[in-house]
RNA sequence: UCCCCAGUAGCUCAGUUGGCAGAGCAAUUGGCUGUUAACCAAUGGGUCCGCGGUUCAAGUCCGUGCUGGGGAGCCA
C-alpha cells in the first residue's frame, strides 16, 4: 500500500471556490509512489511543475512535492476536458493530478502517472524566478523564500532534518535527558562573544537612573522586562551543567545568538548548537562520546539520505564521499596541544600567525593539520589556561586546562568542549582571574558547593555539521534564512 | 572590523587602446517531437549598481558610497 496523509490544503490567492473538493484531500506523496513495488490503478499527486514538455497529443509534465529529490512523471493528453490550459503549466505552477501509475517506457524513471484530472491550482506567471537551469547560491540567496523548491535546496533541508532527527535519536537511546535552556539570559559574563540586548523599553526614550539631565545619564534597567538588563543567549552550557548535575546525561538543542560583526562563509548570527553535558565524565570520555556522535550523524546520512547525499558528491563536493568515508572508518587523531606546537613549528610550512606556547591556534593551523598533515578529523586538547575561558578544568599541571576541540577538513572547529572545573575553590580562583562576577554566577557556584562531581561536555555547531556532510560551503546555504550582519530580509 | 576581487537583459556572462549595448539560457509566438536541462525558427527585453569627476566622447579611466563574493580576526 501507499501512503497517504490528509494535508490540509488552502488557496490564499484564490477567490472563488476551492478547486479542491472535500474528498481530494488525501494525497500520495511522490516519494512513496517511486519507490512502489507494482503499478497502481488509482493515485492522487499534489505538487509544483518543475517543467513541462509538450508532445504531439499530450504533454510531460514533471511534479515534484519536495518528499524527496526526484520528480515524477506525469502524461497529460489531449482527452483532458482542460488540456488547453495544461498545455500553458508554467514551471513553479502548482497542481493536483488523479490518474494511473505504469511502467514508464522511456528512459530515465521506472513509474509514470498517467492523468484522468489536472487541476491546476495556482499557475505561476512568467515572471517566476526559478528556472530550468543552474543558479549560483548568491542569486539564490536573494530569493531564499524561493529556493527550498531547487533541488540542492530541497536536499539540504531534508538532510538538516534528517540530521536533527538523528541527534535526539543518538542522545535519547543513549539515556539523555533533553533539557530547554532558556533563549533570554540575564547573564552577560558567559565568555563566549558579543551579546544581543533585549529590552521592552522605548529606545527613543529611556527611563534614566538621574532625573539630572547630563550626558553620563544612565539607562535604568530596573525599570526593564526583566528589572535588569537581558540578552539572548550564546550558549546554553552554565545551565545545562546545572542538570547534569541532577539527571547525569542531558544535552540542549537550540538556537544561539552572537552579536559578532562576522563575515565569514561559516559565522551567522542566529544558529543552532547541541551540547551534551555528561556527570561522572572525564575528558577522555568527553572527546570518546564527541568521535561517537559526529560518526554516528554521518552514518546515519549516509543510510538514510543516499539520494539527496548522491547530489552533492556529484555536484557539490566531488571528494565528499570519500570525506566522509574517513569520518566514519577512522578513528580521529588526538593530539595534545603541547604536542601540536612543535609538530606545527618543524613542519616545514610558513604561517602568517607565530607558532609558541600560549598561542591559540589559527585557522591557518588547524586546516594544516586536518587537511594536509592527518588528512582526517583531529582532536585537540589540553589547551593553555590561559586562552580559555574560567569553567574548563585546570589540569594538573597548573599550566593546561582540560579543554578539546574537533577539526574537521574543509570546516576547521566544529565541537568545542572541555571537562568543567568542579573543585569551587579552583573555579572561584579562574574567575578572580578571568573576570567573571562571582556574584552574578552564584546559582552556578552553588552547584560546585552541593554535591559537585567531575563532568563534561561539549557544543557542536549544528550548522557546520551540516556543511560537513554536504560539502556546502557557506553557512547561509544550509540555513534557511540566514542572518548574517546586514542581513535580515525574509 | 581588516585585506583582495566583482557588480552589464529575468539568470549566467563577454564587451579589445575610451568611439553605435552583445551571446547563451529564460520569456513570448509558431513549428516538430514518448520527451528527459527536449529540439528548430522568429520576436520582445538594458538606470551598464548609485553619486561625483576627467574627456569632444565613459560600460571602459579617477574618487566615493552601496551590495555581493573570497580570505583573515572572533568563534560554533
Amino acid at each position: 500500500m501507499v501512503e497517504s496523509d490528509g494535508i490540509i490544503c488552502f488557496f490564499p490567492n484564490q477567490t472563488g471556490p476551492h478547486p479542491l473538493k472535500e474528498t481530494d484531500m488525501k494525497r500520495n506523496r511522490i516519494n512513496a509512489l517511486l519507490s512502489s513495488e507494482q503499478p497502481l490503478p488509482s493515485v492522487l499527486i499534489k505538487g509544483w511543475v518543475r517543467t513541462r514538455r509538450d508532445a504531439k497529443t499530450f504533454s510531460f509534465i514533471e511534479l515534484n512535492d519536495g518528499s524527496c529529490l526526484a520528480n515524477i512523471q506525469v502524461i497529460a493528453d489531449d482527452q483532458l476536458d482542460n488540456y488547453d490550459s495544461v498545455k500553458k503549466l508554467s514551471t513553479g505552477s502548482s497542481v493536483c493530478v488523479r490518474g494511473t501509475m505504469h511502467d514508464s517506457p522511456g528512459k530515465g524513471q521506472k513509474w509514470e502517472i498517467h492523468a484522468t484530472e489536472v487541476i491546476i491550482i495556482n499557475m505561476a506567471p512568467d515572471d517566476y524566478p526559478l528556472q530550468k537551469k543552474r543558479h549560483t547560491d548568491e542569486f539564490l540567496r536573494t530569493i531564499s523564500h524561493l529556493r527550498p523548491r531547487t533541488n540542492k535546496y530541497g536536499a539540504a533541508f531534508r538532510i538538516r532534518s534528517r540530521l536533527s532527527y538523528a541527534i535526539h535519536q543518538y542522545f535519547q537511546e543513549r539515556g539523555f535527558t533533553y533539557i530547554h535552556t532558556p533563549i533570554i539570559t540575564g547573564s552577560d559574563c558567559e565568555g563566549a562573544g558579543e551579546l544581543f540586548q533585549v529590552t521592552a523599553l522605548d529606545l527613543d526614550n529611556p527611563p534614566r537612573k538621574d532625573e539630572k539631565p547630563g550626558k553620563n545619564q544612565k539607562i535604568d534597567y530596573e525599570a526593564d522586562f526583566f528589572a535588569r538588563q537581558a540578552y539572548l543567549t550564546v550558549s546554553g552550557q552554565l545551565e545545562a551543567e546545572m542538570f547534569a548535575l541532577a539527571l547525569s546525561d542531558i544535552y540542549t538543542f537550540g538556537p544561539t545568538f552572537r552579536a559578532e560583526n562576522s563575515n565569514t562563509s561559516r559565522h551567522a548570527a542566529e544558529f543552532w548548537m547541541v551540547e551534551p553535558e555528561m556527570a561522572f565524565c572525564d575528558l577522555a570520555e568527553d572527546m570518546d562520546y564527541a568521535q561517537d556522535f559526529i560518526k554516528f550523524l554521518v552514518t546515519d546520512i549516509m543510510e538514510n539520505c543516499a539520494q539527496d547525499l548522491d547530489l552533492f558528491a556529484r555536484f557539490v563536493d566531488k571528494n565528499l564521499t570519500t570525506t566522509l568515508e574517513n569520518i566514519t572508518s577512522k578513528e580521529f587523531i588526538r593530539l595534545p596541544y603541547t604536542e601540536a606546537i612543535p609538530l606545527l613549528k618543524n613542519c616545514g610550512k610558513k604561517f602568517a600567525y607565530e607558532v609558541f606556547f600560549g598561542a591559540d591556534l589559527q585557522t591557518e593551523h588547524e586546516r594544516f593539520l586536518a587537511e594536509e598533515h592527518f588528512k582526517q578529523p583531529v582532536i585537540i586538547y589540553d589547551y593553555p589556561k590561559t586562552i580559555k575561558p574560567f569553567y574548563m578544568r585546570v589540569n594538573d599541571d597548573d599550566k593546561t586546562v582540560a579543554a578539546m576541540d574537533v577539526i574537521v577538513p574543509r570546516i576547521g572547529e566544529i565541537i568545542g568542549g572541555s571537562q568543567r572545573e568542579e573543585r569551587l575553590d579552583v573555579l572561584e580562583s579562574r574567575m578572580d582571574v578571568c573576570g567573571v562576577s562571582k556574584k552574578e554566577l552564584w546559582w552556578y557556584l552553588d552547584s560546585r558547593r552541593y554535591g559537585s562531581v567531575p563532568h563534561s561536555g561539549f557544543g557542536l555547531g549544528f550548522e557546520r555539521l551540516v556543511m560537513l556532510v554536504t560539502g556546502i560551503t557557506n553557512i547561509r546555504d544550509v540555513i534557511p534564512f540566514p542572518r548574517t550582519p546586514g542581513a535580515i530580509e525574509f
